[in-house]
DNA sequence: AGTGACGGCTTAAACGTTTAATTAACATCA
DNA sequence: TGATGTTAATTAAACGTTTAAGCCGTCACT
């Protein structure tokens, strides 16, 4: 038997809007006496309230979307935890959306959490995003891109890292190692992230009086594999390295095990760093140097700035670039 | 300016009920020029339906919830993309929950949960679960048991992988390599995996007639941490082993780890197994050994029979005891 | 005593849908 | 012609809350 309001009303002998007032902690115009009275009947019979009846009224449903391309791909779940820990301490509950980076897919949950009445959503969007989106504007929902910039719309809010900077400190630390000939092991070519590791990569040169050299600039895709197949036609191409820049661990990874198999030595013979620190960056053999983002921060902060705009309390800014921080181990000699 | 179906029914010239059917795909009693008509003013005004104005009359929210311990230890994404991906193509959202291993929090969501109507929930029991749950048996929701039984009430399924005879097969595989001394790192030895694992660790040795020892079983927690500090302590106290069998894969690492500090060798001085299979396992050095839980596959089943319990049609089988697989690799020699 | 203010409670409308019951229009057929 | 059936639409109640407005009794003050 599940109790309504109306139940909890008649057993304890008042109105529903009284229940409702000490439910909701609106006690100031109640007498303890009815208060407690109240309080026991919800105890006794279990009373657990319908909040969708009361987002019905409110136009509220505490709740806010998580659209991501992968919780599977370790980059995710510190965003997603921090996202999540922010939200419940506010008392917010959250949607997890996996789009694998399809505009199709990403649509779909859209137009889903609008559906569902989110407050607002939290959105890493796929790569592949068209502009054609007007219908996303014109619903007042907020939104707040996370990791990765939305161009097709002014969004409530954006927090990223800076991929820029990152990208610029992990080149010149690669340069003041004595490096000459740096590979560019790059993500997709069209993601936002990329580029601006890219521009990064190119200004750290630049600014070192090193030529920039378009075949040493390889893009892929963020994983093990491209990393691993993209050094290893790297090496049967003759192209001379004596060091990678990696768009980001994963493909690290994948270019640690290439030369190895190559029967080459990490950091010996070809130094090797990455971008992100996931989890595993210290654990692989050698512990890889690389750009630590701010993961869980970045997620912290994004879910903080939507949930403010929601409260109608928007952070003054909103437009967060989190510093990236350069994480020495042992893959750079 | 947000559209209601009153908005789309008095632009289309018809009545709600009329406009309800034709969102719904209840077309079979709507004129095909009047289902034109409609659907002409529900795209021209952009009109997204309120679900939870639908919810509160059809009892249904098409939501579930998904309580695990934590989405950033990598054990848990595989399952959480498993679940999301089953319940997402049934057309159901997913809330995800953190409980970080705390009864507290875990009864929280549980409480939360239910208020948001969710109409079943999938959950990672705590290993601190309480029995004093008569709430959650009372209330009339589903709920199915993932990765952890749940003893405290009956569930209306429960999915977890056979870490008895996965045990079973890993030490076995560590008896027919020759291995003697097997240490046995523990996780927390209150969960239910831990002790199943436990038991097939003993089987096995018994099955091949090798004596059990007490001091060759330590328990600590499923970590990095533990793996590395438990290790350390056991080579230090001068306990003889030849193979290590893990209680999951990051207390490998650990091992590992600790191993290569004490300036001996995997596998050549000292053989690892793990457990769990998680994506990192093969990317280490060496490759690791290990005993591969289906993450992904358990989410996914888990989603299947939840949503089969809600949708009215359970499988017949709710009780799966998913196969674990010996994978290997190079840490045992 | 009459008036006003206030505290504590109730009434009832509203939120945006779905759906059972009903109606209206028409076709069919004896 | 009128009874009957069928189809396509409408009407209105219901879902479980919140909350503005109203009501009633009590108290303080003149």
């Amino acid at each position: 038997m599940k109790y309504t309001i109306k139940d909890i009303a008649r057993l304890a002998g008042v109105s529903t809007a009284t229940v409702s007032k000490v439910i909701n902690r609106k006690d100031h115009e109640i007498t303890e006496t009815t208060r407690k009275k109240v309080m026991s009947i919800v105890r006794q019979y279990n009373y657990v309230p319908n909040r969708i009846a009361s987002s019905m009224v409110t136009k509220k449903t505490h709740t806010i979307g998580l659209i991501i391309p992968d919780i599977s791909n370790p980059f995710f779940p510190e965003l997603a935890r921090g996202v999540e820990d922010y939200a419940s301490k506010l008392g917010y509950a959250v949607f997890l959306c996996n789009t694998d980076n399809d505009a199709q897919k990403e649509q779909t949950y859209l137009e889903k959490l609008q559906e569902k009445m989110v407050d607002g959503i939290i959105l890493t969007a796929s790569s592949h995003r068209r502009t054609n989106s007007k219908d996303l504007k014109e619903s007042n929902i907020p939104i707040v891109a996370l990791d990765r910039e939305i161009d097709s719309f002014k969004s409530g809010g954006t927090v990223i890292s800076d991929n820029l900077s990152g990208a610029y400190e992990a080149v010149s630390y690669l340069l003041s190692r004595g490096m000459k000939k740096i590979l560019y092991l790059a993500g997709p070519i069209n993601s936002k992230p990329s580029k601006d590791r890219l521009q990064g990569y190119i200004n750290a040169l630049e600014d070192h009086n090193h030529q920039v050299k378009q075949e040493m600039i390889l893009d892929g895709s963020f994983t093990l594999d491209w990393g691993y197949s993209g050094t290893l036609k790297a090496i049967d191409q003759g192209l001379e390295f004596d060091s990678i820049f990696c768009g980001n661990d994963m493909i690290a990874f994948g270019a640690i095990q290439a030369i190895k198999l190559k029967g080459l030595r990490v950091p010996q013979d070809i130094s090797v760093i990455g971008f992100d620190d996931i989890a595993m960056a210290g654990i692989i053999d050698p512990p890889l140097t690389t750009v630590k983002q701010p993961n869980y921060q970045m997620g912290y902060e994004s879910s903080k700035i939507l949930i403010g705009i929601i409260e109608k309390h928007p952070p003054e800014n909103r437009e967060l670039v989190l510093n990236t921080k350069l994480i020495i181990r042992d893959s750079v000699i």
